[in-house]
DNA sequence: TTCCTTGCAAACGATTTGCATTGGA
DNA sequence: TCCAATGCAAATCGTTTGCAAGGAA
């Protein structure tokens, strides 16, 4: 088995601990899992797929909470899918930018990354439309939406 | 008052008809109702907000249905937001092709129009990153958040 | 007459919360 | 020891559905 952020603190949970100290919050086992689960995936996961991703199982009320707790301290970032449900992700500051590919037929979102050169075109632009209609724009992600291997 | 698509058969009126025809169900005085009050706004409206705008008042349940129908045969599309929130808006065929500014305080979404020398590159783009994900790329979206002017 | 549509109430499913218990610093 | 975290069950809330009544072609 690969070796996961249980064994031994990595640089990652270091920062993790650190930004859930800062909140007066505990970094346990329950919530190393998680970390753990969602680094080891390449796109956003639900609450009822990380459910059944975790081993030893967690509740999903403790899950949900977890989940809530490390999104307030902005470890991870949710994405909201098709009927209603949210799935998380590791948040940019580890994850790096990316975007997203949406399967309309199951649902998965998978990760993408554009080249920095549309990046930065990108970037200007969304400044421009954004003071446009006085909106102060925070971040961004840009949705391609269609059939993804498995399903074609 | 402005005059709405109620008074009288307006362009936009035949073709939804059409397109429900085409899949043998009706365009009734309610589903008028909030063909037009999606005409109306501009962005995505859920459920509950178009149930405090139609006047006379339709059911939750009948407003569901009936977008379910509308957003069958291609009239409405639908967009999924924070706490797992659906809104509606009228399909890109209607509306133009265009973009989201999402408000990541009171979540209301926004429609913007980005230049179509931009667009085009968008496009390009994404048909490269998308071939080489093996991913059939049906429609995209440019999910802009921040805080919107009310909120700022 | 024949289906589609509507309204109401009940059902559903994802997510949240109250509360008593457990556990880590 | 003290306060946060956990587990379970019950509650919430957006959305869906069964069923009987109403309406358009």
């Amino acid at each position: 088995m690969p070796s996961s952020s249980l064994d031994r603190p990595s640089s990652l949970d270091r920062q993790v601990q650190r930004r859930l100290r800062e909140r007066g919050v505990r970094y346990t086992t329950g919530r190393r899992a998680l970390v753990a689960a969602l680094t080891a995936v390449d796109g956003p996961r639900s609450a009822a797929e990380l459910h059944e991703l975790l081993q030893p199982a967690m509740p999903l009320s403790s899950l949900y909470r977890s989940l809530s707790v490390l999104q307030d301290a902005g470890v991870v970032a949710p994405h909201h899918g098709a009927k209603g449900i949210t799935r998380y992700e590791m948040a940019e500051w580890f994850a790096g930018h990316h975007h997203h590919l949406v399967c309309v037929e199951c649902g998965s979102v998978d990760d993408v990354e554009i080249p920095t050169d549309l990046e930065a075109r990108l970037r200007v632009l969304i400044d421009q439309v954004a003071s446009a209609a006085a909106f102060e724009p925070l971040d961004h992600s840009l949705e391609i939406s269609g059939r993804c291997e498995r399903c074609s």
